[in-house]
DNA sequence: TGTACATCAGTGAACGCGCGTTCACTGATGTAC
DNA sequence: TGTACATCAGTGAACGCGCGTTCACTGATGTAC
């Protein structure tokens, strides 16, 4: 059953790929490596002829998850100076919340990624640290350091409130708390952050 | 051995508040019941004259977390009119990103609780009910639904700003992180909410 | 180019540890008389 | 009030399941000749 290096490579992604997906849905603790090499197709036994262990795919996993995210965030970006409110409309959305396989790894395993290991954390920091460059491309802010502060300060408020909505049990409650979310921070926004300025250039 | 009621009340107590503090420090998955039971100076084989399961008392203890920081919020908020102010300072302090116990559930446990059972998750929205209530009795909006959104929003971003700060693994990033999102949310507040409004009352 | 062998991705079962839960037992407290 | 018994909080060991990891084996591919 020897597979081509081309193959082997594309069974890994596969595997890579699946794992992210299964450690939005259900947590990394809660998903074994039974399940995931399930999900790609495959049975248990072969993992470890790709990783050396479960901690190195998971490591893996978040950064090709963050790394997924800071593409798209960047292409989205290109389309128009609209894009950050689509980004936030998009984020903020019920769909977002309750989407895993698409979702965003620093909501959706936050609590459980602060207690990853070193390689899981720094994986997660570059993604982030890459999807605020992005953000603050986008900014109106007078300068580079107000344009990052403020995406830093949009990333916190749109994480926290995603995450948010995904543990309260009203339905209702829920929504609000993204609605409200989208509303104040795309107020913020058209006043170019928190420095006084009358409105955005053109 | 057997014990008068107000002792078993306290015992009993006193394992609810170690396995909130536990829970927030290693996560709900990762702390084994015996591990909770040594905390409260106990062995494991006692836990079920006070519990049905480990899902009963991670409820519990995740409503014990809640009700006691809503409570402090609550008694903080009497001191006076900037206690908003410090109530920032001190959430989005380096203290009270690495200090699991006295922390907020929601930081320490946010994704996980986002997957907890019904019982867990009820107990987490109604103290963030409870929060954002106290928070908007602060709130210098104009309106009572103004209020209530500004807390919202507020909370939604210091959770998100606090977990962020304890995901990333550089240490200038995490403290950024957190000031970043003291001084914007201290700049709405004075502006009272997302709504033009001058200056706070006196 | 064709053939023989080595490699190694993938399988399915087993191992071993951790952890939630159960259980027989202890002995101090509460209660019935 | 004093005594005998029932209760039950707590102990320490064991059970059983899930899961990360290992292993013997298969057979298609790559390679040496």
């Amino acid at each position: 059953m020897k597979k081509s290096k081309v193959e082997t490579a594309k069974t890994r992604e596969r595997i890579v790929q699946a794992a992210a997906q299964e450690f939005r849905r259900n947590g990394i603790q809660q998903t074994g490596v039974a399940e995931i090499m399930a999900a790609a197709g495959l049975t248990q036994g072969g993992f470890y002829r790709h990783f050396d262990s479960k901690d190195q795919l998971v490591a893996e996993a978040c950064a090709a998850s963050m790394s997924d995210r800071a593409r798209a965030a960047n292409t989205a970006a290109q389309l128009g100076d609209d894009a950050f409110l689509k980004h936030l409309e998009e984020f903020l959305s019920c769909e977002n919340r309750d989407n895993w396989s698409r979702g965003c790894s620093l909501v959706f395993l936050g609590s459980e990624l602060a207690r990853a290991d070193p390689d899981t954390r720094r994986a997660a920091a570059q993604g982030y640290t890459a999807i605020v460059d992005v953000m603050a491309k986008q900014s109106h802010a007078k300068d580079p350091a107000a344009a990052k502060a403020e995406a830093m300060f949009a990333l916190s408020a749109m994480i926290g409130a995603v995450t948010l909505s995904r543990i309260v049990d009203d339905p209702e409650l829920s929504v609000q708390i993204l609605e409200v979310a989208k509303k104040i921070l795309a107020t913020i926004r058209t006043k170019a952050g928190p420095a006084k300025r009358p409105a955005a250039p053109k």
